[in-house]
DNA sequence: CAGTGGTCTAGACCACCCT
DNA sequence: GGGTGGTCTAGACCACTGG
């Protein structure tokens, strides 16, 4: 007639068990856990259910264990951090999001671009500039940077609106991949303080986006120029 | 006498052989794997095996895994990305850092200190503003405010040299899990222009940091100017 | 219903570390 | 050696999905 409290499986209340231990203080980083076996007699599972516990909070940067020694509490890394770079994100969850077209183009790649894209110089480049606006004004000027693909043709909806590397993988064609940002700072010049409407000399983040193939080879260029008073970037330590 | 080509565990290489699958278009995002019983039956092993390769494989990001589905290759997100953020790395792994302690005080806490750190108004806050330098110069300037506990020295050493999360752990004996970051940007001011080495109206990066404890109590609190020409934040999409 | 992933077992064996 | 974590099995049962 109990209630029983866990309709939950058994490898995850021991996975709680332990969590709770640590951040009780009960155990202490550096501390070594029970012994697998003498965790598998005091919860009455078996070895393997004990194990598939361990490894979740082993995922999770609870613990670490080390073969032949020992599984220990670990204090866990406050220098990786989680990002979260998306331009709903920048802009807010609201639908009030304005996205302006400014310039749609062919280009050759100049010195710049062709480092950036491992490309040759003069290659055909697709280049687009957009401004991103929420309800109290402009936010962000963007310039991305991608090698054209004749053949593809892209809908100007999809290329204002979609994400970057949305866009790049419908362009190329080419799956998966990795994107590396460059964060900076910057001042406004003239021309990006007029498209976002503010006065030159205002400060700036300035974002670097590159995207790779699975093998390295980059194959898009973003960068976003974002009103600082407007705009900041947030990150947190880890997902605990 | 054939040299085997594994000395890794078997569900390692069935994960391997997934992911090359998926890398090289075989097996594209939205495609369905085999279910666990037709790739047991084809790599000749248990069912608990192939999960455990699966599973490494959900963890990594690749696959998903729906209950009574199936398990699915994902495309991966590519807005949730990796920063690394501590001084080694801002500064270069060179032992050619240089960090001068500017301020070391203990203050009232003020209106901005104590909305920060939730603590009351006039509270003893521990200061301390330091600069960090690289063999060319000055990087940045750093301010750091912590609730200041009485009977707890520190050495001058450990203050200017450990990293904030360290510090805010090591003066509060609280074990700190949790860290936030806010990256902004703006111009230098003529004091911190001065002390940066450059001059006023360049542009920075604004780094703040805030430390919890375990459940949501903040213990700490940095703000970082640092230099935009000398000075970079990066990050990276995901493990892969 | 059949097919899928998810949990769990009881036991075997291996690789590693320490003394 | 004895203790640790890591791999793997063969099979049982459950929970969920879909036709």
């Amino acid at each position: 007639m109990e209630t029983r409290s866990s309709f939950l499986p058994v490898y995850y209340r021991l996975a709680e068990d332990i969590k709770n231990k640590i951040e009780s203080g009960e155990l202490k980083p550096g501390d070594m856990l029970p012994s697998t076996a003498q965790l598998a007699k005091k919860y009455g599972v078996s070895h393997m259910t004990v194990r598939q516990g361990v490894s979740l909070l082993v995922n999770e940067g609870y613990i670490e264990s080390i073969q032949g020694k020992g599984s220990f509490v670990t204090n866990p890394p406050m220098d990786k951090l989680l990002l979260n770079f998306s331009e709903e994100n920048l802009l807010g969850s609201n639908k009030k999001i304005q996205i302006k077209l400014l310039e749609l183009n062919i280009v050759p790649a100049d010195e710049k671009i062709s480092r950036k894209l491992a490309v040759k110089k003069n290659a055909k480049i697709l280049k687009m500039k957009r401004v991103l606006s929420r309800t109290e004004g402009p936010v962000a000027l963007d310039s991305r940077f991608l090698p054209y693909v004749k053949g593809l043709p892209l809908l100007e909806k999809e290329i204002a609106y979609a994400a970057f590397p949305d866009l790049v993988a419908s362009h190329t064609e080419l799956f998966s991949v990795r994107n590396k940002l460059e964060v900076s700072a910057s001042i406004l010049s003239k021309e990006e303080a007029e498209l976002l409407d503010t006065k030159v000399g205002m400060p700036a983040l300035c974002i670097e986006q590159i995207i790779y193939t699975s093998k390295k080879r980059p194959i898009g260029w973003s960068k976003m120029i974002c009103r600082a008073d407007r705009f900041t970037l947030t990150a947190a330590s880890h997902p605990l």
